[in-house]
DNA sequence: AAAGGTATGTTGGAATTCCAACAAAGGAGA
DNA sequence: TCTCCTTTGTTGGAATTCCAACATACCTTT
């Protein structure tokens, strides 16, 4: 168990908690560790949704069937990533979703029960991690808060521009550089690539903003005043 | 205080909890009660982001303002209802957002960090009540992913289509009643009204679909098989 | 039953977006 | 430096959506 630790160490889960006490925890969180092998179920739909789970090694994906059994991709997650919190957290009684190995892989299974009640022995680290747990979670909140905010827009031209003033305002200035390259902002806005790349022409000729490659400037309006 | 035992009793934050649990509750966690007269701020962007609040009576418009103070109105939160929560759990150390008072209202506020961290007398409601505001938060991020999914979809026959076999899915039966009239409907995928009548119609006529107001009924796919 | 109002369905042209194909601009490696 | 490959920008026609206007159905009130 101690071999994870670095990984570990880099979930959000057990942000702030050093290997001595991650070690102490996992045992007081009664924490089990499966392998799955390459291709196999890590868990089906409709499996209780009481545990989290955490990727040691290798890759799990977290897919979705709808009515008909038509299957799509939600996330591939990634050693160091958390799976299910939200299903678990949610008070779901079973899984709406799969998860299946990529690649041959390790996972963490945890209680959220147990995550959540605290242990009898009144582990000083529970509260950091139910800390932990509802700030991911609520993080993720907002996070899908701004992109339906985005997409929420009619046009392509201003799904861009709330999008890039948002940017100037959570970082604070007007001039900002944005972690997507051309093709994965499209998609986060959900519009085709290349009309968004020709509305961001439009957008500099009319003087709305300024860019270069993953650098933008949102210049002020001209009020007329 | 107790004169809002009811409606505290409706807020998820306190599902589960009795009248003398809650007063107990609430002289433990120092929630402070605030009268806000119609049109004054609850608090504004950029106030520490400590608090969550529980509307008491009247109502409470929370809003956003672009970079360029263009405001938009996020959410209007009704006696029961909580609100800022998802920022005071996500660690924000300011609001990002501003919150008024639509009518003469009374507001409860509540230490987030105080419900995290639990008391020195280990009341026995904090478990609860940190489950509570987990399974709120966790509950909300189902329904923005299922809203996101929906509105990911390139056409409108397709965004219908997810969302359908999603209610589908979600009432376990092909036939369903769903809780919004075309309107809010169009809204809540992101389409025109008259644009997604008119798609209904087609997908009836191409026997994908039966509905008849809010009732709908997904069809077997003719697999040719 | 009549009248008014609201929700829903239908339609046609304007506007927008998608799509595919190609051009241009970098970047990495030989 | 040259070539290959990836990313980004541009363009035109097809497809879709928006928008406004109107028709129809349903519900409530009188």
């Amino acid at each position: 168990m101690e071999a994870y630790f670095e990984i570990l160490s880099q979930c959000s889960l057990f942000a702030g908690i050093t290997q001595p006490e991650m070690t102490e925890m996992l045992r007081c969180l009664e924490g089990k560790i499966t392998g799955i092998p390459k291709g196999n179920p890590v868990f089906l739909e409709g499996d209780p949704a009481r545990f989290v789970g955490v990727v040691l090694s290798g890759a799990v994906q977290v897919v979705r069937d709808d009515y008909y059994g038509n299957r799509s991709v939600l996330t591939v997650v990634s050693p160091g990533g958390l799976f299910a919190e939200a299903f678990a957290c949610a008070g779901l009684e079973t899984l709406p979703v799969s998860a299946i190995a990529l690649q041959p892989s390790t996972v963490l299974f945890l209680d959220c029960q147990r995550i959540l009640t605290g242990c009898s022995q009144a582990c000083p680290f529970h509260s950091r991690l139910v800390h932990n747990l509802l700030q991911g979670i609520a993080q993720k909140n907002l996070t899908l808060t701004r992109k339906i905010r985005c997409m929420s827009q009619k046009t392509t031209r201003e799904k861009l521009m709330v999008f890039l003033l948002d940017q100037a305002k959570q970082q604070g200035s007007a001039e900002f550089v944005i972690p997507y390259d051309r093709q994965a902002l499209a998609d986060y806005l959900g519009v085709e690539r290349s009309a968004m790349s020709a509305e961001i022409s439009k957008l500099k000729k009319d003087g709305q903003i300024d860019s270069s490659g993953s650098w933008f400037r949102v210049l002020s309006p001209d009020t007329g005043a």
